[in-house]
DNA sequence: AACATCACG
DNA sequence: ACGTACGTGATGTTT
């Protein structure tokens, strides 16, 4: 058998050459492909000096010159993670390359605060530029000790997270790539993980002194880089005037926390468990046998080979074992009730272990409350993400899970929670940005997108729209903003490949100018390597000339996701500063405590309910101005089911 | 540590 | 003829 010769792909040079290069596959990216080289720590050999600063004398010196710099970098170390209830162990700085200081902190806590705040006139110094490498965590660790940082801020995390979002961006990785020096690694000092990870204060001063200065060392050299190479990618505006702001607004949502009702979740849990084991029993004995029913593989023995659920030829999983997904047991609910069973009780165990049991332990002991912890460099399109706990993926999907968000509630009577949240942001985005008058118009009139889409596409008046018919509408208007295809379309719906084909089609027809759109961001791809968002923050496709049509493939999904997905994670950002900076400057009492991508979370004093609304809903509709309305609706409650 | 699964936008 | 929806994080099992 001869195999036809693959379609060769042009690959157009891109415009600047240099530039790309920075980006080729051989550096790391986000997926964990790390092909960059480790290099041996070479210190002994690189001409630096990191002095201790301690005593007065030593405290005056030190802030003499820093307060002669337009630009410091500083870092803190403390005895943990969590920058609730880490405290310092010491402060490093650096304004040259090659030169550190490190200033140890006390352990009683009164003069560790008290040495702290000999430092307030350089943080407070707005005309000193204070550069970092995950700023946010130091500003918390600041702030617990009184001190507030002004001026200038750089991250050079944040930095390297525009310049190009797909990379990784620890401080290791980037001093590898870009100084091509590996820096002392904390496992060095403190151990790895684990229980018998030392506390950075039992670490020697001399030890400590060369990790610390050095990190303070290498940021400042990686700023001067990475400061070339915003201007280079035009991303410089997008850092200073929404990613740096956003930081200080991010410490203060993640530092002030939620209330949680534990009792509810309490009562909760122990009224799930009991229907979830007493349907785990069921389950066992229609099975005919006890075994571990959070397995896969073990459950999938049992559905497929002993019960012989569905047949002979049953999807697999890439590494042999039969596949048991929701996708593949809501195929086969009717012909078992044992698989109906396994469905509803996979869906209540998971909501235990990942929600009713496991937010309780993250209430902080000091402030009664739940701190998430965003990450505003994991996300490649520009989104946030929320870890430790997780809150931006709370169910509300199914009725069940729903409920859950009863357990999120206002900080006290005195309080009530706002949500607010984009009306069907992404596709107000492909619509403006493709120009679809069609779509435009429909959004213009306030339509039900869905609704209007389906009317469109399947020829019929607006009122005579069915239920089927807009089910599938929404289904490609998903599509769209994924890249559609009709393989994909009919996994997602009950239509066949080619009636799903025959549903795009229609589906252009009616908005031509998407498919335009669609084919100039590829187009674009092509041609620059990138694309971007409405505000310029740009995601590079290294495999968008790719000779394998399915690699190829992603990377022209992405350059249709990319740009629509990170404009709403754009404009979100504006909307969350303009707020958080009303709710200081206005002495508010209420905060803004959640963001989930299209949704903002509010805890609002009673007095203000009234006028903090029209506030919130004009800062987001008007954050950034498209051909097409932003909408926002409202809502309010005591607790988070209520306010949605 | 990798995999499978499933929670969200 | 091929295999595909975009972006995340947490959990329990298995290796």
């Amino acid at each position: 058998m001869v195999k036809a010769a693959p379609k060769l792909y042009k690959k157009p040079q891109p415009k600047n050459e240099e530039q790309f290069d920075l980006f080729s596959s051989t550096l790391p990216t986000h997926d964990g492909e790390v092909t960059h080289q480790q290099y041996y720590n070479t210190l002994e050999n690189t001409p630096h000096s990191y002095q201790i600063i301690q005593g007065d004398l030593g405290i005056r010196l030190l802030l003499q010159n820093l307060q002669k710099q337009t630009s410091v970098c500083f870092d803190t170390e403390t005895t943990g993670l969590d920058a609730l209830h880490a405290e310092l162990v010491g402060m490093s700085f650096s304004y040259e390359k090659g030169k550190g200081f490190y200033v140890p902190f006390p352990e009683n806590q009164e003069e560790a605060k008290a040495l702290a705040e000999k430092f307030i006139p350089f943080f407070e110094n707005e005309a000193i530029e204070k550069i970092g490498q995950n700023i946010k965590y130091d500003l918390k660790i600041l702030a617990n000790y009184g001190i507030r940082v002004a001026g200038k801020l750089f991250d050079t995390m944040i930095a390297h997270y525009l310049i190009n979002p797909d990379m990784r961006h620890n401080m290791d990785i980037l001093s590898e790539t870009y100084l091509k020096y590996s820096p002392k690694s904390i496992e060095d000092l403190i151990g790895k993980k684990g229980k018998n990870q030392k506390s950075m204060r039992e670490v020697a001063l001399e030890d400590i002194k060369e990790y610390a200065a050095e990190d303070a060392d290498i940021t400042f050299q990686l700023k001067e880089l990475f400061a070339v190479e915003l201007e280079k990618t035009e991303t410089q505006k997008l850092f200073e005037t929404i990613e740096i702001p956003l930081v200080p607004v991010l410490a203060a949502m993640e530092t002030e926390g939620i209330n949680l009702d534990v009792p509810f979740l309490k009562s909760m849990s122990v009224e799930m468990a009991a229907e979830s084991n007493a349907l785990e029993q069921k389950i066992y004995e229609t099975a005919g046998e006890k075994f571990n029913l959070a397995s896969p593989k073990q459950l999938g023995d049992i559905l497929f080979d002993k019960m012989k659920i569905g047949g002979a030829k049953q999807k697999k999983t890439k590494t042999g074992q039969y596949a048991t997904g929701e996708e593949v047991l809501s195929y086969l609910a009717n012909e078992h009730e044992i698989v109906r069973d396994i469905l509803e009780w996979r869906q209540m165990v998971k909501l235990q272990s990942t929600y009713i049991d496991a937010l309780p332990n993250q209430v902080d002991a000091k402030s009664g409350r739940v701190h998430t912890d965003y990450m505003q460099t994991v996300a490649a399109t520009g989104r946030l993400s929320s870890n430790n706990p997780n809150l931006q993926n709370i169910p509300i999907r199914t009725e069940r899970g729903r409920l859950i968000r009863k357990a999120f509630i206002a900080r006290d009577e005195n309080y009530t929670l706002v949500s607010a949240d984009y009306s069907q942001i992404e596709l107000r985005v492909i619509a403006a940005l493709s120009g679809e008058e069609n779509m435009i118009k429909a959004f213009q009139n306030n339509e039900d997108i869905h609704r209007s889409t389906a009317s469109k596409v399947f020829n019929v008046p607006l009122e005579e729209v069915t239920r089927e018919q807009r089910s599938h509408a929404k289904t490609v208007n998903f599509g769209i903003i994924y890249g559609v295809s009709a393989f994909g379309l009919s996994n997602q719906t009950n239509l066949s490949r080619s009636e799903s084909a025959d549903l795009i089609e229609a589906y252009y027809k009616s908005y031509p100018r998407l498919k335009s759109y669609i084919n100039e961001q590829i187009d674009f791809a092509r041609d620059h390597g990138y694309v971007q968002t409405v505000l310029g923050r740009r995601r590079y496709l290294k495999d968008i000339n790719s000779q394998n049509a399915i690699v190829r493939g992603g990377a022209e999904r992405n350059a249709v996701n990319a740009p629509i997905q990170g404009s709403a994670a754009d404009i979100i950002k504006i909307a969350m500063i303009n707020i958080h900076n009303k709710l200081i400057t206005e002495n508010w009492k209420s905060k803004m405590l959640l963001q989930v991508h299209d949704e903002l979370v509010f805890d609002v004093h009673n007095s203000e309910l009234e006028k903090i609304q029209p506030m919130i809903k004009a800062e987001m509709e008007n954050a950034f101005k498209l051909e097409v309305p932003l909408v926002v609706d409202l809502g309010m409650g005591k607790d988070w089911l209520e306010a949605h």
